[in-house]
DNA sequence: GAGAAATCATAACAGAGTTATTTTTGAGTT
DNA sequence: AACTCAAAAATAACTCTGTTATGATTTCTC
């Protein structure tokens, strides 16, 4: 694996063509059977029904792959977490997000890696992908917003935004490489969501 | 890199020899030098001055190399954080606690890489690594259980420092792969010594 | 319909971890 | 002091995997 930086103008994998799509179908597939090492280009291939080669011209090599798995993947969150806005009331909103979030890393626990770099030898996601993942994070602002607007939390609404995301990357973050105190599935849902009412007694002034 | 359950066994780098401590050295130097795959086997046998089997007679392997800075890492941040037990008042310490965990963080950034999964092909500590690094929490534990006696914080001090401990961590690492809003070192480390404030807000009853 | 551009299959290349083989070294014995 | 044998080291070979090269083929454009 060489070069990263000029594969950033692969197209998505949505917009392509049938090929391209089992292409990353067969890609992602293998992310969560095997992990991140287990995206061989060689095997990808061979279950997408293609040669190597085809990973390349379209995708640019496994480096343009991984980024469309990680652009996948930031998606996948963001339409997690978007519909729950308007749900209840804004502090339910907030919970109901923050326990979607857990809940979506969890499920693509090798996803979640890949979108926060664990396992992933040389890979840096491009500009454009990087942008995407941070677009995702405005729905965040968003509903911190509303929860600021009707006294919920006080402060700027970006620096709790980020805030929250930080305390729900880290228990998620922490929980999946197994340095959690233990406990059931439930105690810790529960540790989460506690974490996160903390997190609103906190920053309520 | 075949096999990295049957190295759990091997030395702590600091209980062998002088080229032990050599190969050590070199892969350390390597890893802050150009990141986690920039640890190659050849290379650090060249730099420590002895041949490639060097690295599998003494350490077992990549991995087992991989394990000892693993715990190098985790010993070293445990190292920053203890001495201040004590220094000042319970809130001081912690707070002071917080922010030596940030510095060591950042001043290693490759290590921390290491130490939470971040670029690492196929490795994962063995079970003594993690052992050691779980025990390293236990500094954490002492300082909130300090706190918690003076009704700074209230809750089991057990879960509430590992609260501490994502936020403190969720924090870094979004800061570490650039996903923390834009701002000089100085608006980043304002940023992460006020969410400890809030988090302290929160876990007082 | 012809030429050009992209794509595909196959194979060759290269880097890096690992294993195998041979050489050297060193301790203990007589 | 010479010899034997085991451990360690050096060198080389092996393997896996990302990448690039090379013709052949298909597809798209004019």
């Amino acid at each position: 694996m060489k070069s990263f930086a000029d594969v950033s103008s692969q197209p998505h994998a949505e917009t392509g063509d049938e090929i391209s799509a089992r292409i990353h179908a067969a890609a992602e597939e293998l992310l969560e059977e095997r992990g991140i090492d287990g995206i061989q280009v060689r095997e990808v291939a061979e279950r997408a029904g293609t040669s190597t080669m085809g990973v390349y011209s379209r995708f640019g090599g496994k480096s343009g792959l991984l980024d469309s798995l990680y652009r996948r993947g930031f998606e996948r969150l963001r339409r997690a977490v978007e519909p729950l806005r308007g749900a209840g009331d804004a502090n339910e909103e907030l919970e109901l997000m923050a326990d979607a979030y857990r809940d979506n890393a969890l499920a693509w626990p090798r996803h979640y890696d890949l979108m926060f770099g664990r396992g992933v030898p040389g890979f840096e996601p491009s500009e454009v992908a990087r942008a995407e993942a941070r677009a995702g994070f405005q729905v965040w602002v968003d509903s911190v917003k509303r929860a600021t607007a009707v006294g919920l939390l006080s402060g700027r609404p970006e620096e709790n935004a980020f805030r929250l995301w930080a305390m729900n990357h880290g228990h998620v973050s922490l929980e999946m490489i197994g340095m959690a105190p233990p406990g059931s599935e439930r105690a810790r849902r529960r540790r989460h969501r506690s974490a996160y009412r903390a997190f609103l007694r906190g920053l309520t002034r």
